[in-house]
DNA sequence: AATATATTCTACTGGTTAATGGAATGACGA
DNA sequence: TCGTCATTCCATTAACCAGTAGAATATATT
């Protein structure tokens, strides 16, 4: 019927845009990152090992797809999730490609502690532990992201300074280390240190978004 | 630190499979329509314009990423969505274009019948008022898509047959006509026909998958 | 004025993609 | 066996994309 065709072209052609953007495994390790919090070109650069260019030329696409916002801070740049909602689709979209991808889920089997004793879903009695004091959350991302958020009753101690600051965690009690989602490595890192030093510790494999994604589903 | 990049690298990878799958203004017109229920190859051409070739392709895109399912059934294969989280993934998608594309949303003002009073969020009200039969929920897609799933208290009448059965609605209360989601004009066109007849007629832009996903957010 | 940060422009390579068409093949029903 | 439905293989066009690089530009700090 009439022009029924072109309209429905360009509703389409604008939603793409949206999926285009998080078509690139280059970009979709930038939304993670920027997932934990504002961060300056440079940064974003280091950590997804990228050239400052390239880097450039992705948040450009972020940039013209509305997704990021950024804010100029004396010589650097700063970018931004433009909207919770952009985390949440990020989330949403890597828990599908888990759900439906066995190459996937072989990938991530690698990463996994091997003693494989990860926490998954009981976010509740975590909390409620966490609370009691029972076991010890530990956020062994920079910083800079612990201060922007973190999980409730999470101590920060970064994965470059664990090492020396051992002493300041308990060995009686389980230690469950987590950062920045199920593709950042750190915490499993840690994991591997803290084992090796004695301690009892476990790899939760959620970060401050899957977190938040999670407890708002109830 | 050692291997990390390569591993990270293939997991992002991964994830990115699924954005593709997004990508594409076709294959989004695809998802949309298996939001809707099971589809044969041909049926879904027809409906996204396209030809059973290239849906065909598309499909194959769709398959690969492990999101749709088909079954042979006599001389046809039907396709469908693989699980529910797709058709929520692609609700999701949208929802967050329309909220950043202002390019999107000049575009949607286009297709929303002018007098624009279009009922958004109140399911609660909806249902209230469908239930005690204060207004008539009005599916005006295909019946096969009615009978795979509905909205509660909606009733079916294919935008074909409208014209031949308005005799079936009354006059005296409001009608709220819905289709298969914001990006489909049957219920802007049951609603500007139904105007003309002198009915009174809302149009309703959610269809069954933003129902589902807007009812279980709560 | 010199420096650091970040973007832009241009240009190139290699690879992928959507869409179309022709031809062949498989799978099924009548 | 024939026709229908659907996929596949092949080839083509045109467009796009990631990544890299050189050079130029803008902005802000010192």
């Amino acid at each position: 019927m009439k022009g029924t065709r072109k309209i429905k072209d360009l509703l389409y052609e604008q939603v793409a845009r949206i999926g285009k953007v998080f078509s690139s495994p280059k970009r979709l390790e930038l939304v993670e990152l920027l997932c934990q919090g504002e961060k300056s070109v440079e940064t974003l650069a280091q950590e997804a090992s990228i050239s400052v260019k390239l880097t450039s030329a992705h948040l450009r696409e972020l940039r013209m797809a509305q997704l990021v916002q950024t804010e100029r801070q004396g010589k650097n740049i700063y970018y931004r999730l433009a909207d919770k909602s952009v985390a949440d689709l990020w989330v949403q979209i890597h828990t599908l490609a888990e759900e439906r991808l066995i190459e996937l889920q072989m990938a991530v089997q690698k990463i996994v502690t091997q003693p494989n004793d990860l926490v998954p879903s009981d976010r509740e009695s975590l909390i409620k532990a966490a609370r009691k004091g029972e076991v010890v959350v530990l956020d062994v991302r920079p910083s800079e992201e612990y201060l922007t958020a973190h999980l409730p009753f999470a101590r920060s101690i970064p994965l470059e300074e664990l090492r020396q600051r051992l002493g300041e965690l308990p060995k009686d009690r389980s230690i469950v280390a987590y950062c920045r989602g199920p593709y950042c490595l750190m915490a499993a890192d840690a994991v591997e240190l803290l084992r090796q030093e004695g301690y009892s510790a476990i790899h939760l494999r959620e970060g401050v978004a899957e977190w938040a994604v999670a407890s708002r589903q109830v």
